[in-house]
DNA sequence: CGGGATCCGGCGCGATACTG
DNA sequence: CAGTATCGCGCCGGATCCCG
């Protein structure tokens, strides 16, 4: 019954169980590696190891971890196929599909105020250094 | 030089120094308080105590830790008034106004598939847990 | 090939106590 | 009131080894 609880949504349409599930989309977002593997998913369907290779940094294990969690929100499909040596591929849904259209706004905030950050540091940090 | 290092910003623009600004921004969005603060700023500018009372749970330590990085990425203002006992007002600058903008535009998305994610984990759930 | 199991360092974050 | 300092836990994320 907190008053502000929800981060991201604003006055309209605030229960609890909507706020914590925003938290948590937003903390999926940000897992560090969930945009990259989103956005790599973006244009096609792509084997385990397309993108492990795709990704430049990745390991393996946070790649499985990161697609479990995608698969889990209902954002990417697995689909497996039984030949030796085995082949997982991985698909973008339609309604990760459509959150990564909504970063792709947020991406287009960076892109405009990404100097003035920078710039902001900058100033910031010469300020505290002294 | 890597191919894919961004995770927001898609194919147009895509140099190394915007990458790190775009993950930076969205490591800071996801600070778990860093979008609690800022939605708290986005009507009016406001004093440490009354942000500290008004968000439900933030520690004193976690909101000064807040709103200093907001405050050196420039989204924020930090305004002190040296009376007996002393008064810091903060307030939402024009970039971070505009950032909370395109928040809102995610947190629409949030609105739009909230549902959809809750069925989608059940499900995976059900199934994992067999 | 596509993982799972385990070990481990770093640090995000909270609780508490102290200061100007 | 608005911080800073210190301690400690949980857990994210990397490395390494093993398996069907």
């Amino acid at each position: 019954m907190s008053v502000t609880t929800l981060p991201v949504v604003e006055a309209a349409a605030h229960d609890a169980e909507k706020c914590k599930i925003a938290n948590d989309m937003l903390a999926r977002v940000s897992e560090k590696w969930s945009m990259r593997v989103v956005l790599f998913l973006s244009t096609q369907s792509r084997r385990f190891s397309d993108i492990e290779r795709g990704i430049n940094g990745i390991s393996q294990r946070m790649l499985t971890r990161t697609l479990r969690n995608l698969e889990r929100d209902g954002l990417v499909t697995r689909t497996v196929t039984h030949t030796r040596p085995p082949r997982v591929d991985y698909e973008l849904t339609e309604i990760g599909f459509s959150l990564k259209l909504s970063l792709s706004a947020l991406g287009g905030w960076v892109q405009e105020n990404e100097a003035a950050v920078r710039a902001a540091r900058a100033a910031f940090d010469g300020r505290t250094r002294s």
